[in-house]
DNA sequence: CGCATACTTTACGTTAACGTAAACTTCCCC
DNA sequence: GGGGAAGTTTACGTTAACGTAAAGTATGCG
């Protein structure tokens, strides 16, 4: 009954659309920790997560350290006062940040809409050069 | 009554808090066209604009030569309709990539919040060992 | 058995987006 | 007229994020 539990590179290539050189290049920056069997590795469910992640950050144009953040900040590590605080303060950071691009997006919509309408017109102007 | 119609390369530079080099890079990657003075450049409320548009499509993530793209799709240069077609079909693309990264940042929007919750909660039991 | 397929390591190559340094001109100011 | 401050050109350097190639190992199959 229960979902498959581990993976291989190249499952894992094929459903998230990448190389295995990718793959084994975020092992490389200690984004992943894949189990060996053999010489082989093999992925478990986390660190599938974990490339989903990774991947999440690229579209939103962050970069892997960035991501490694992000992802470092689900599981607090150093559960001392100090850390807590500083940890909530990047928290913060990261929502202005996403808000920034909340609003950056907007903008940008609301621009290709006015371009796709000035095409339309054009288009119609092509097909109907008599109307003035 | 009118705005200031130049900019120096400085003054730009400071308002969007880049440095003169990046600026002059992207004159050369054919992004902004500044008039001369002599040998000094002189930039235009246009070239103002433009280097606002490069650095909201930083913001998001975006190559230089995706943010030349979409600049160029607010002024539409060949009229036929194939090339408008094609316009159009890219307006629609960026269309789709700007509502996944809506989702994406909806869905880290949240994980965010959690993440602040579960630092709060440690937080409080820091202050509260004897609270079970 | 031979061969294809998928995996592995090692290592050099590549592209984008600037950084940085050197050497020069212009302009303004006291 | 000497010296900042801001501008210029030219050119080599740097970092991130992989690409690509070579050469070897393991495994299933007809």
């Amino acid at each position: 009954m229960s979902k498959k539990q581990t993976y291989s590179i190249g499952e894992l290539a094929r459903e998230f659309d990448v190389t295995t050189r990718t793959i084994r290049f975020y092992e490389d920056q200690n984004l992943v920790n894949p189990a060996r069997r053999g010489q082989t590795r093999v992925y478990s469910p986390a660190d599938r997560v974990t490339l989903k992640l990774i991947l999440r950050g690229k579209r939103l144009g962050f970069s892997l350290a960035e991501s490694r953040e992000l992802i470092q900040m689900y599981q607090p590590s150093g559960d001392n006062r100090n850390q807590l605080l500083a940890l909530q303060d990047k928290i913060q950071q990261r929502r202005d940040q996403l808000n920034q691009q909340l609003r950056d997006i907007q903008a940008l919509h609301q621009e290709l809409d006015d371009a796709d309408q000035r095409c339309e017109h054009a288009l119609t102007a092509l097909e109907n050069p008599d109307h003035v």
